[in-house]
DNA sequence: TTTATTTTTTAGGCTTATCTAAAAAATATT
DNA sequence: AATATTTTTTAGATAAGCCTAAAAAATAAA
């Protein structure tokens, strides 16, 4: 049994290196998990001794399969609860992140099996992120492109925003971006790398660049 | 913000003093949570410095209105989340209480609150246990006797189980026992103190005085 | 009312997960 | 190639929550 400091250590690993499942840096797990990079090398040292990362000093680390099972169960339960935070219980999508942060560490297969059953076996959460199933498999999301890399003209579906904070996702909502709106480049502004995009065929507005890489859809016409 | 462990002693202190408010040893804190009565000790010089207990040594330990207020959202959390298993997600009544152990620290009053609406504001668990609503007031349940204290002949409607443990539950599922059974006191056994009951005017079976003192009902007739 | 037993507290240790400061290694710059 | 900078690791501390062993207080028995 992990405790749940390591679950969050496994899972950021996952995270940071999916989908080319490159290796890890001390400092990028530090940032993330907010804490400094000297309890990183701590927990890294414990980590390889349980077999759950292949890590050797200053070379960055990279999940085992062992490690790799375990974060990917811990990423589908905090899917699966904020699908079920918004669907059953009627959360807006900026409410459930925080929430799933610590549901994803409830101990039960029973519960998360009769959970995905009551969903309706979800193939994505509230925010387009891939469920992965019981055998730790993700949805196919390989015709999905970030709208950042959209050249000119180019009209996207949205699926996904690759990032749940409360801040984005509330930006999102003003300015009616959200899954399933169609977004086309009008204009793309080399200066700032922010783009001018059409929503809906209605609403017009810039967006940075560190809105429009969290944006992936598919490719339309 | 308090710990799970904080959490856990104060939920078992409201729990041990219920009804009377009495005042718990450190004993049974121990035996209760499977602790070294050293180690609840030093928890409750730390409860008190936080307000949470009035506690002086040797002396006993009891709730202030703070830490009961605590206490009982916990309990509330936990009989919350016990009613959602059995009535969303079809866990039957033995296999929820150790996920609820669980369930019960998830921090978010939103939460607790739109499962509480979902649910249709429950008054009682799946055992029967009362679930205090979000001012902490329990349902009435004054009128619930002791199967253990009825005499012979008298008669009860079961109404709560005061054990969630999956032994017991189990046990009671074998001898058809569940909440809204009628159970009938055919003989007082002055020995070991257990009693041959009729259940649903049906089966006779003996209960033991552990099993006979958790079983709780309204008298018939 | 002494003495024995039980309960509770204190003293001193251990583990986990964190920190800061300093050393070591890797990387970038001149 | 030598030097400067950044990244990573080690060393040494700390707080929480637990432990065992021993001391102190309360309670029960003689
Ligand atoms: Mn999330
Ligand atoms: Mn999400
Ligand atoms: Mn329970
Ligand atoms: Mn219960």
């Amino acid at each position: 049994m992990l405790s749940y400091t390591e679950e969050n250590y496994l899972k950021i690993i996952f995270i940071l290196s999916y989908p080319t499942a490159k290796e890890i840096s001390t400092n990028d797990i530090a940032k993330n998990l907010n804490i400094n990079a000297a309890s990183v090398s701590d927990m890294l040292k414990k980590l390889k001794q349980k077999n759950l990362i292949d890590y050797a000093k200053y070379q960055g680390v990279s999940l085992t399969q062992e490690g790799r099972k375990i974060a990917v169960n811990i990423i589908r339960k905090h899917r699966l609860w904020e699908t079920f935070l918004v669907n059953t219980l009627n959360f807006s999508w900026d409410e459930v992140h925080d929430i799933a942060e610590q549901l994803e560490h409830i101990q039960s297969n029973l519960l998360i099996e009769k959970l995905y059953q009551f969903l309706g076996f979800p193939k994505f959460d509230p925010h387009g992120e891939p469920i992965p199933d019981e055998n730790g498999t993700f949805p196919e999301t390989k015709d999905w492109i970030c709208l950042n890399s959209c050249k000119k003209q180019q009209k996207i579906e949205v699926k996904s925003i690759t990032d749940d904070s409360s801040d984005l996702l509330q930006h999102l909502d003003k300015i009616s971006v959200n899954i399933g709106v169609k977004i086309e480049v009008i204009e793309k502004n080399s200066y700032d790398k922010s783009i001018d995009v059409l929503i809906n065929d209605i609403k017009q507005c810039t967006l940075s660049k560190e809105i429009s890489e969290k944006i992936y859809g598919v490719l339309l016409d």
